[in-house]
DNA sequence: ATTGGTTTTGACAATCATTATCAATAGGCG
DNA sequence: CGCCTATTGATAATGATTGTCAAAACCAAT
């Protein structure tokens, strides 16, 4: 059985108030310094659990890290991202979505799943940071 | 200045030898197995050299670890990757291409880098692994 | 509301990949 | 050959993530 938590509820509303993608380590220090006690480990198990069930997306950091980000739908869809502050606007890609099934049957691939973000500067972070 | 060491060669060497993506931890492995009295911390300057100089491509499993491989090609594409035997094919995407430089564009993002990789099972390991 | 059986939590230890340290080694130009 | 410096490698350090397990919290049924 599956049990509601302040503490799940707590990262959930943590991530929906979040611009971007944001680390689990970032997520708990937020968490913490806005008074909620709230252990690192919990918040890993919570974040896990959300995207398990397909309520945040999850990709990997150009640096490694795990970063997660609340979806405003279940469907499938892709990212922009700031680099450098983080910033997320959902793309929708049917046209790479019919290219990628197409290459991977070409190549006799089955069971194809694929990984397709964009990075770069957002308008605002532009001319900030060179 | 920079110095050609037989260590590097056979990092590039095993690199060339392995049929897919390779993790650092691996490489280093395989080539102790073969008997080279390689270090571990030079396995991973040599890579990072490598993917540095345009050598070797790097992505990051979706398990967190950082994979690499020799390319054929200095130009910019992207793979097609078994994730159960590591069989790697380079595809070219002039498509995903214009298709990213021009979502950035529309949302006022610069600079903007990709990362487009498609995983799955090759026709070899479909029948083996379901 | 109280109980009971489980799930979940959280502090801490453990693990894993990766990076830094630094003395010893080995390129390669003169 | 010899010197200077880049490179190596054993190990320690780091940093993110996962495992552990007793204590606390949740929920359904009394």
């Amino acid at each position: 059985m599956k049990r509601n938590t302040w503490q799940r509820e707590a990262v959930r509303a943590a991530l929906d108030k979040a611009e971007g993608f944001v680390s689990a380590q970032g997520l708990h220090s937020t968490l913490h310094a806005t008074g909620s006690p709230i252990g690192l480990a919990t918040v890993y198990r919570a974040l896990a659990d959300l995207a398990a069930e397909g309520a945040a997306d999850s990709l990997q950091s150009p640096e490694g890290e795990s970063l997660y980000r609340a979806c405003s739908t279940n469907d499938h869809h892709h990212h922009l991202i700031c680099r450098n502050c983080g910033v997320t606007v959902e793309i929708e890609a049917d046209a790479v979505e019919i290219w990628a099934r197409n290459v991977a049957a070409e190549h006799g691939f089955s069971q194809a799943a694929h990984v397709v973000d964009v990075f770069g500067l957002c308008a605002a972070c532009a001319p900030v940071a060179p």
